[in-house]
RNA sequence: GGGCGCUUAGCUCAGUUGGCUAGAGCACUUCGUUUACACCGAAGGGGUCGGGGGUUCGAGCCCCUCAGCGCCCACCA
């Protein structure tokens, strides 16, 4: 088969991957170590962004590696149905139709979105593929699976048993606009300016007024209370006695409560159980009544009497200026402060009462705390782990209820006649069952997708039922975006623990966010979106693969470079041009032998190859996938096309050019899939998948005689650059005189440095090579010696400044006695080497003067 | 209020425990139709590693400090 003189990506790309496919080549094998990495599932209707393309690119980097190095490797890829997320949309497509959630029923809705999800469906999966992911398909988790559901509904069930789940009325972040629960992790603080009005609420059985202050006046008419410190002096003596609450009739107790911070504001804080979280909590302590004055649409309720059905800003407004028209104001100061946000909608989170289901995250963290102080699980980049730990160590109970339908539905039930009384059960299709006589309803709530998508790991390997895939449990590494370090990663790890009793990885590798090129974050509002099937299109997978690993650390955020996928493209077409090389050389009817080093170059490329795997072994054992890309990189740009392949034009050794050949394509396959397996399917030699293929073994060679090729590379750079500097562009003869390696290499030479002629003389004449070291002159006439003066002056000086700093170095003293033995070794010879260079110089300018 | 990260070439970034003349890609300059590749080859220019101080024989890397940028966590009205 001809190759075409440029790879062209698309056109091969998706025959490639269909015959992986087809193949079986994903399907784990069955035999060696295990190794798995669990994908996190990427929405199921969307589409991927370029943070996906990140993620699944490391992942598969990883998974090809093992693979090749044998180890028994499964990728299990997932879908997810984003719960929240997904809802947020449909709700939007309901309310185009001029509908909304209350018109239909939970079951309605739910079949509703499944089949809007499903119509969608399958995009991401493609885009997964053109991405090269070498995943087993047959093992694709849906997150609504039945045995997600199952799972998830056991767990529910065995920490409702052993006490870990509760039901309690608590105050909740709640989003109005989406009518449900969050928990704290998905409110979005904001440090914002605000105002802290002060306001006079008159006392009643004492002359005079107690001043308040609050940042939100338009719940003063749910205050049952006023509070101060028990030790405030200027306040101790009104604690137990009323104050009037204004624009009211009410009259509330002045009480006591250490809370109270004297310093800040009046020292006097209003207390309204239903609103605020605090309040809450010392309503509890003081048993307060809890009046709820803004309703869960936001709007007020009719407790707030003349102001209600108004929403949150206009009654506050409203009730400032009703005070101001009391002249009840006492001032305001202007400060900072912190304000929730709804993530979503970017609304204010209105903290209001509602019962939910929490589970109590205590005992759950501290075995999280002790897996990771122990180094069950590692992380990188490794300072995420005190973040975590510190995390776990504040982490309050966790709210798992959502008031959304697109979810799994919590299986419990309440009994019609006891409020308390609340049973499992899995029957959530039914509104109302009846067990024993006792009729319950149903729970309306639905599962946090945290709580089930916290379960990943054990589900996805059927660790908990012993199948097939529950050898890969743990898995091998999470690998995921760093912002859902706490979302997720913390709460897999908790979850897998409890459920398991093992950590759910061994790994954790955080990548970080994609940005754009200019480092600002992407987002859809700015139009800085890269859509990387774009790139993909344009430049080809493993080109976009390769710019977008390349000089990018572990959880570190960092620009989207097109230079870098331009590099990657480039490096693939250098690849399928050695390839072109290569193959034409070896002709059709090619039958390789074992490959053997004949020539210093053979030796050399071989050194090299050899250790550009290990290097690359090493950086990808560490997560180092930038650092690992630019050994493969150099490797097979620098070694191979520069050095190796037009070495082999002066002397060829077909075997060992196909070894080389097979060599490049293995250790490169891992970072560009599509491209070194298209050229593995041009060998005439082999019917083999490269994917299925074994990771690079060393081949032996002759160290010193790899070494002699590394003098042979310092002679012909030094003969190109005194060319390059010499005047009128001219090819010289280099001549030399009694030195056997460039006599046996001379046509090497020639090749390589283009010079004009290598020959051997009796009497030097022309310019001396002098860097080098070689006997070794290139036959340059006086004249042009003359204007190559200058030239030499500067190398001279330049020389002996260093030779200069060398001396200073072995000078001191200290040095020598504390520096280790080989650097001081390696100073004193590199002095000696510069001191010839210089005597070689200072012979050459004295012959021109 | 706590915690973390970043500042290195024109741009985007590497630089593992302190140790040869601080690297890469792109961009730039000069030259080049040479047995694959102009998505190429050869040669080259460009950095007081954010500022200041310290430790050390030796600091981009360790310590202190200042400045700028960014992120995360947190119920103080």
């Amino acid at each position: 088969m001809q190759l075409a003189k440029t790879y062209e990506p698309d056109q091969y790309e998706p025959n490639i991957y269909a015959m992986w496919e087809t193949s079986g080549a994903f399907s784990p094998k069955g035999e060696g170590e295990p190794y798995s990495i669990v994908m996190p599932p990427p929405n199921a209707n969307g589409n991927l962004h370029v943070g996906h393309a990140l993620m699944v690119e490391v992942e598969d980097i990883l998974i090809r590696y093992y693979r090749m190095k044998g180890r028994d490797t499964v990728y299990l890829p997932g879908a997810d149905h984003a719960g929240f997320e997904t809802w947020v949309v449909y709700e939007r497509v309901l309310r185009e139709k001029g509908q909304s959630r209350f018109d239909f029923s939970r079951e309605q809705l739910y079949s509703q979105v499944w089949n809007f999800v499903d119509e969608q469906r399958g995009n991401m999966e493609l885009q997964l593929r053109a991405l090269g992911a070498s995943a087993d398909w047959s093992n694709l988790t849906f997150t609504l699976d039945e045995k997600v559901i199952n799972t998830v509904n056991s767990t529910f069930k065995k920490m409702w048993d052993e006490g870990l789940i509760y039901r309690g009325e608590r105050i909740v972040n709640y989003s109005t606009k989406y009518q449900t629960s969050y928990a704290d992790i998905e409110v979005d603080h904001k440090i914002e300016k605000g105002t802290l009005w002060k306001i006079a609420y008159p006392l009643i059985d004492k002359v005079g007024e107690l001043v308040v202050a609050t940042t939100r006046p338009e719940t003063l008419l749910g205050d049952t209370a006023v509070a101060v410190h028990p030790d405030d002096e200027r306040y101790k003596h009104l604690i137990g006695s009323k104050v009037q609450l204004p624009l009211t009739d009410r009259e509330i107790p002045v009480i006591a409560d250490d809370y109270v911070d004297p310093t800040y504001g009046t020292g006097v804080v209003k207390i309204t159980p239903a609103h605020d979280p605090n309040d809450f909590e010392m309503g509890n302590r003081h048993d307060l009544a809890r009046i709820q004055v803004i309703g869960f649409d936001g709007t007020m309720t009719s407790e707030a009497g003349n102001y209600v059905g108004l929403e949150v800003e206009d009654a506050r407004k409203k009730i400032l200026a009703a005070l101001a028209a009391l002249e009840l104001r006492r001032g305001e100061d202007t400060i900072e402060h912190s304000v929730g946000y709804d993530y979503k909608s970017g609304l204010p989170i209105q903290p209001l009462i509602k019962e939910q289901w929490f589970i109590r995250v205590k005992p759950l963290a501290e075995k999280a705390i002790e897996a990771i102080e122990a180094d069950e699980v590692t992380f990188y980049p490794e300072s995420r782990k005190s973040a975590v730990l510190q995390y776990y160590r504040n982490l309050k109970d966790w709210n798992i209820s959502r008031q959304i339908p697109w979810g799994i539905p919590i299986p419990a039930f309440v009994n019609k006649q006891d409020p308390e009384d609340w049973i499992f059960d899995t029957r959530v299709e039914e509104k109302e069952i009846v067990v024993e006589g006792t009729t319950y309803v149903r729970e309306e709530d639905t599962f946090d997708t945290w709580f089930s998508s916290g379960q990943w790991p054990y589900i996805t390997t059927d660790a908990l039922t012993e199948g097939d895939l529950a050898k890969y449990y743990p898995t091998s590494v999470l690998e995921t975006g760093h912002d859902i370090l706490y979302q997720w990663v913390a709460r897999m790890i908790m979850l897998g623990i409890y459920s398991t009793g093992k950590v759910p990885f061994k790994d954790v590798y955080l990548h970080g966010l994609v940005l754009d090129e200019h480092g600002q974050k992407m987002s859809k509002s700015k139009g800085n979106v890269v859509n990387p099937m774009e790139i993909l299109a344009e430049h080809g997978s493993d080109a976009l693969r390769f710019g977008l690993i390349s000089s990018r650390g572990a959880g570190q955020n960092q620009a989207f470079a097109t230079s870098k996928v331009i590099a990657g493209r480039n490096f693939c077409n250098k690849l399928w041009n050695i390839s072109r090389f290569i193959l034409d050389k070896l002709g059709e009817g090619y039958t390789p032998a074992a490959p053997k080093a004949a020539t210093l170059a053979d030796h050399w490329i071989i050194h090299e190859l050899n250790q550009a795997s290990d290097d690359i072994e090493q950086q990808l054992t560490n997560y180092r996938f930038a650092e690992a890309s630019e050994a493969v990189y150099h490797a097979i740009w620098d070694n191979v096309a520069d050095w190796y392949i037009e070495a082999s034009k002066a002397d060829i050794n077909p075997d060992l050019l196909a070894w080389v050949l097979e060599t490049s394509l293995r250790l490169a396959h891992p970072f560009a899939p599509f491209v070194t397996e298209t050229i593995w399917q041009t060998l005439p030699w082999t019917d083999s998948l490269l994917i299925l293929e074994h990771w690079p073994t060393a081949l032996d060679c002759d160290d010193i005689s790899a070494g002699e090729f590394t003098r042979v590379q310092a002679l012909v750079s030094e003969a190109r650059y005194v060319m390059s500097e010499l005047p009128g562009n001219k090819r010289y003869p280099l001549l030399f005189q009694r030195d056997t390696l460039i006599e046996e290499n001379a046509a090497l030479i020639k090749q390589l440095s283009r010079v004009s002629d290598v020959a051997s003389v009796e009497q030097a004449r022309g310019l001396r090579l002098a860097a080098s070291g070689r006997e070794a002159w290139l036959d340059i006439d006086e004249d042009t010696l003359y204007e190559h003066q200058t030239n030499l002056e500067v190398r001279l000086a330049e020389t002996r400044a260093k030779k200069k700093a060398l001396e200073g170095r072995l000078a001191n003293e200290n040095y020598v006695a504390k520096a280790p033995a080989h650097l001081v070794e390696e100073t004193k010879q590199e002095l000696q080497a510069t001191t010839t260079l210089i005597e070689q110089l200072a012979t050459e300018l004295n012959v021109l003067n």
